[in-house]
DNA sequence: CTGAAAGCGCTAACAT
DNA sequence: ATGTTAGCGCTTTCAG
């Protein structure tokens, strides 16, 4: 498979000249004569040079590689952000090395290794549900491994991070529940040491306590964030004898099991029942599902543009930015007197 | 942002040893003394050393990185083909470097010329519906590049590809609706410089041929396969004097946005017109979407196989993988006697 | 304006 | 078993 590839030498050699000046002519530099350097750039493209990048970045010490590690991409909501930070690494000549963690710490750990054996200038991380990397994050940190956290991240890191308000969003969410004239609003959680579930349930609780309206934990449950574990927990919530009126999902996976449970269990959504999402997905929309939507790309752009600055040593100090959100209302949660027309 | 990065060379400096025998502990060469290679395993741990893989790389003159270009990601499919791939490429210590091309040859192109620049010792590649770039595949395989093409193919290119057989699939989606009895049977189809789109069609025509079925030409569309493309085609075809009955879409997308429009108008499905999708997705489940699935993690895997065996240079012949799909009948298309029974 | 030479971090002959 | 040296492809002084 070893086809020689042309290197600066062939191209001196042919030209009987040196590497440093087709190097130079080939690299923009202004000490070359012009005539010099379109007859290398003239030989370069007869003989399809491609310049090797790894040889210059191991002269720079450097990759102009970044890696990004997600818990998954199979769903919209990662390839979106990635597209997001895809797009502005390449605008700076980055590539980048997608890493799925498949929610487990231990993938994440080798990932990062990984990654750092690869010599990537930064990481960009959403970490697992397990969230269990902790001291290795840290460990990156003090190595001043540039790093950004993005939608879901290690509250007690001092780090670049890129977030939404999650309590503020689960707060509006279920604040619209109450207005529409919900009293018994039920919790689908997600993974308790995951920062986003705890705030989305610190705002399901804030509403409540805002409102006046009396908490009860048997509505609460953490099942974690995929679409299958809705099913049980709707179960459980059926078989209540005050069953709620109301579910408040952390994600729109599980909003979407739940709403596809309730449908086989012969209940009507919002009429017996009304259910609202997060972070929104398409099926989520074409299932009218009433749900908070985070601007993905941008925090991916965002993210991407403070790992660059990160790596271009600006040493700001570590700042968190909090993007804007969305709530989106539709069929899955309508007031009173709309529900009964409809 | 330069905090020093160990080298062989510090430790071996600081353990008073040459590189060579650092290198050689390193790499667990069974010439060296077992005293001096754990001194130098933890000195190397003491100082938190990592192979500059970039350097060695330059060396060996491989990069261990191949490359994949997808038209996009955000859909579950190209997602799934890719964990695939990464999966026998990681277990083989390559990393994956992924681009989308947006479905432009042009960003194809440079995403090509990219991949070579870095380096990567070969491509794995689902063209754009656009399928301009025939010439560089070409100049690709003149090279020795190794290739695997991966569901959306050039088909008068000598090379791996793996794919399934659409045309036959296609047939039997059609063949299905024909035994449900359906008989006006539209196609909004896909692009038709996309291979995939061109085959589906002729199973389409095969279907009605086998079945003795006329082809009214005006129920066959190409209007792309992106799920906002399908309302135009449904518009037309409701405005026809005798109206379909059912339709064959090219893609799940394409049916999901069909089944929408259908549903908006106060059509049901598949009582009024049946719908029948292709290449399977969550939503086309969750809809209850008749549809044929591909093997997505399969592919990615037999791919990634196919790749690597190319590069280790085991020069067989370019060969074709058809793999196995299956059609899910589900209730956007049911037999007659069902129907009326719903 | 151009060439010679050093060196990025590592491995692999070739010596010892 | 270990050290010395050359060199992967490239850029960048330093000389001319």
């Amino acid at each position: 498979m070893s086809l020689h590839k042309t290197t600066i030498k062939d191209i001196a050699k042919e030209l009987g000249i040196s590497v440093a000046t087709v190097s130079r002519a080939l690299t923009g530099s202004h000490e070359v004569q012009e005539e010099t350097r379109e007859m290398v750039l003239r030989k370069a493209k007869e003989l399809n040079y491609r310049p090797n990048i790894q040889a210059r970045n191991l002269l720079k010490n450097r990759t102009n590689i970044i890696g990004v590690i997600v818990p998954e991409f199979v769903s919209f909501f990662f390839p979106e952000i990635i597209i997001g930070i895809q797009e502005v690494a390449n605008r700076e000549d980055y590539q980048v090395l997608i890493c799925q963690s498949n929610e487990t710490s231990d993938l994440e750990r080798k990932n990062i290794e990984m990654l750092e054996s690869s010599r990537v200038e930064g990481i960009i991380v959403s970490v697992t549900k397990e969230s269990k990397n902790e001291p290795v994050f840290e460990r990156l940190l003090n190595e001043q491994m540039p790093l950004v956290f993005i939608n879901r991240v290690l509250p007690d890191l001092i780090a670049d991070k890129v977030i939404i308000d999650d309590r503020k969003w689960a707060f509006k969410a279920v604040e619209h529940l109450i207005k529409c004239g919900y009293r018994r609003i039920a919790h689908l959680g997600g993974n308790e040491k995951l920062a986003v579930s705890a705030n989305r349930l610190q705002g399901y609780l804030d509403a409540h306590r805002h409102y006046g309206l009396d908490v009860h934990p048997n509505l609460i449950m953490n099942l974690g964030v995929q679409q299958e574990r809705a099913s049980l927990g709707v179960n459980y919530l059926l078989s209540l004898k005050v069953k709620p009126d109301a579910v408040f999902c952390v994600n729109d996976p599980v909003a979407v099991g739940c709403m596809l449970e309730l449908k086989k269990r012969g209940l009507k959504v919002p009429e017996d029942i009304a259910v609202v999402g997060f972070s929104e997905s398409p099926i989520g929309r074409i299932m009218e599902l009433t749900s908070v939507s985070q601007p993905t790309y941008e925090m991916g752009r965002v993210a991407a543009g403070k790992l660059l600055e990160q790596i271009k040593g600006n040493c700001k100090p570590a700042e968190t930015v909090v993007l804007d959100a969305k709530l989106n209302i539709r069929n899955s949660s309508l007031p009173v007197h709309k529900r009964t027309q409809k």
